[in-house]
DNA sequence: TATATTGTTCTCTATCAAAGAACAATATAG
DNA sequence: CTATATTGTTCTTTGATAGAGAACAATATA
């Protein structure tokens, strides 16, 4: 007898990722292997759940209700296993990350290795990317998001602020004046990350009051460590998370400039599936994660604060 | 990965049956591989589910609960699957029957090998024997019953009634007088059928009386194709199904005594459990034995009917 | 029209589950 | 109270089978 439960999944993992290569991708088997499960699966039923061409699936109306049928009972599986250990265990399988590049890479590497130390059942799959990835389709518990978001398919959990700060080196000013205004940094080298929705940098003036520019970019970029190591070259001016600069700031190598004006905050969240059921190993590692960024002051806004003091 | 419907299943049947030796019994396969699914299981939780001794099982609270998931997810699974091939398919998979002993032998053969013949997928296993077997406990889809049942744990559907008659062999009146009244009987060889909760024989006299006389059994024995076979050796009257003599009395063997009066009827049943869900195989295979038992009128009776006319 | 990508099919292999015997533990019978 | 039967576990051997990987067919796209 073949694993229903295997088939099913593999039946709903092909629809949600739109075709048997992707789902054996994020599969980790062979597509040969998801196709086959798939057509034992029909056969047993004696019914198509998917038309297939090799280029195009559809979901038959005999799939549509089967899939959400497998649905609920994988949820339910999972729901029963879980209870069944209680809130101590069963921690484990693959947890598929999606996540922002310069962000991941800075802060994601020890956080994830104490995750895993405090649960060695569990294995990571992790893409890094500035794209925002489509958590359904392509198949992933779980996604990082530095935005003001309001995505509705999912469900989001703040981690933390995410402030910003206008940095550029030291040597940079040798020949030129410190900008006074927000105005004045038109005219130096701006260096901007082009992944950004709105290319505007946006402020709130010690005064209170709202304002754009529009900055001249000297160079786009579409990756933060690429700009602020540009920036430490002294490339010019950036405006930054401070995620991403607090050690250059830290070590002097980057000063901040217009320092009362505050510059557009953004939030850093987990998102993941509004389901009804989540797997517990998502469970434990966004509350891991919440309890590693420390919502109100993480690590780097410490450190940047502490090297100020002195 | 496991196959983890198949080590609920298991599970399920384990606690069903009692014991994981009857289990392996039920589900055809050798015990120590239930008892490995079931540890196995248990591993991958982390949790115990059965306390188990070498001679008793007792359910912990995790197993408990575990167990109702079990059975809504695996029940939820045939309704997928039998949605999914709609009304036309997937009548496959063990059979599991227990029937009474001489109707069984008598009456099942060519039914359930005309069933067997309309789905080639269906496999059968039955069990003939008088004693009522829990269907639950001995992990059976359904069971023949002939009784005037009002059991509660299961539903029931009737088949046909089964009319009784009082016969003997021709030859055994040589030198005796034919009775005239039930009362006459106490003074003949009574053959009676041991297995019944009631040692009387009760009937409805032609002017609507209900009475019952208490045969002295000259041989007592709990198997109706015995007694038949030595009432026709001209060993005495038997109060029988008429299922079960109709041959008989087709033939001449047998006469029937007393035909004015009728004698206490029974219905022929199928049970099973009350489960909300009911195997595809099970249903169909109830809606054909209903189908091949006309309710109104099965075949034997009229063939008594047609012999009586020539 | 050429190319890339998709799904299927085939064979080969490694894995894993089941069988079956041997064993340990515990009711039951005498 | 001892002997026996029955139960669940463990171990090794064997067989089935699911997955890998290549080759192929079909279809979008450039």
């Amino acid at each position: 007898m073949s694993d229903k439960l295997l088939e099913m999944e593999t039946f709903v993992r092909v629809v949600e990722a739109g075709s048997i290569s992707a789902a054996a991708e994020q599969m980790s088997v062979a597509k040969s292997a998801v196709s086959k499960r798939l057509s034992d699966l029909e056969a047993r039923l004696g019914v198509q759940l998917l038309a297939r061409t090799t280029r195009r699936l559809n979901l038959t109306d005999s799939g549509r209700a089967f899939l959400a049928q497998s649905k609920e009972i994988l949820a339910a599986v999972d729901i029963a296993e879980s209870t069944a250990t209680g809130s101590r265990g069963l921690i484990q399988g693959k947890l598929r990350i999606t996540s922002p590049l310069t962000f991941g890479l800075m802060h994601l590497n020890p956080a994830i290795r104490e995750f895993m130390r405090l649960h060695p059942d569990v294995r990571v799959d992790i893409d890094f990317s500035d794209h925002q990835r489509d958590l359904v389709h392509g198949g992933y518990d779980l996604g990082l998001r530095i935005a003001n978001l309001g995505d509705s398919q999912l469900a989001a959990r703040p981690l933390t602020q995410i402030r910003r700060a206008i940095v550029a080196s030291p040597s940079y000013f040798k020949d030129k004046a410190l900008p006074k205004t927000p105005k004045d940094l038109l005219e130096l080298d701006c260096l901007h990350y082009s992944g950004a929705s709105d290319s505007r940098w946006v402020y709130i003036s010690p005064n209170g009051q709202k304002g754009a520019i529009e900055p001249i970019a000297r160079i786009n970029a579409n990756n933060g460590a690429f700009l602020r190591d540009m920036a430490i070259a002294g490339g010019g001016v950036i405006n930054q998370p401070t995620f991403n600069i607090y050690q250059a700031i830290c070590s002097g190598e980057l000063i901040t400039l217009l320092d009362d004006y505050c510059w557009q905050e953004l939030t850093a969240c987990i998102v993941y599936p509004k389901t009804h059921y989540l797997p517990l190993r998502v469970r434990a590692f966004i509350d891991f994660l919440t309890e590693y960024f420390d919502r109100d002051e993480p690590y780097w806004e410490r450190e940047i604060a502490q090297a100020v003091k002195q």
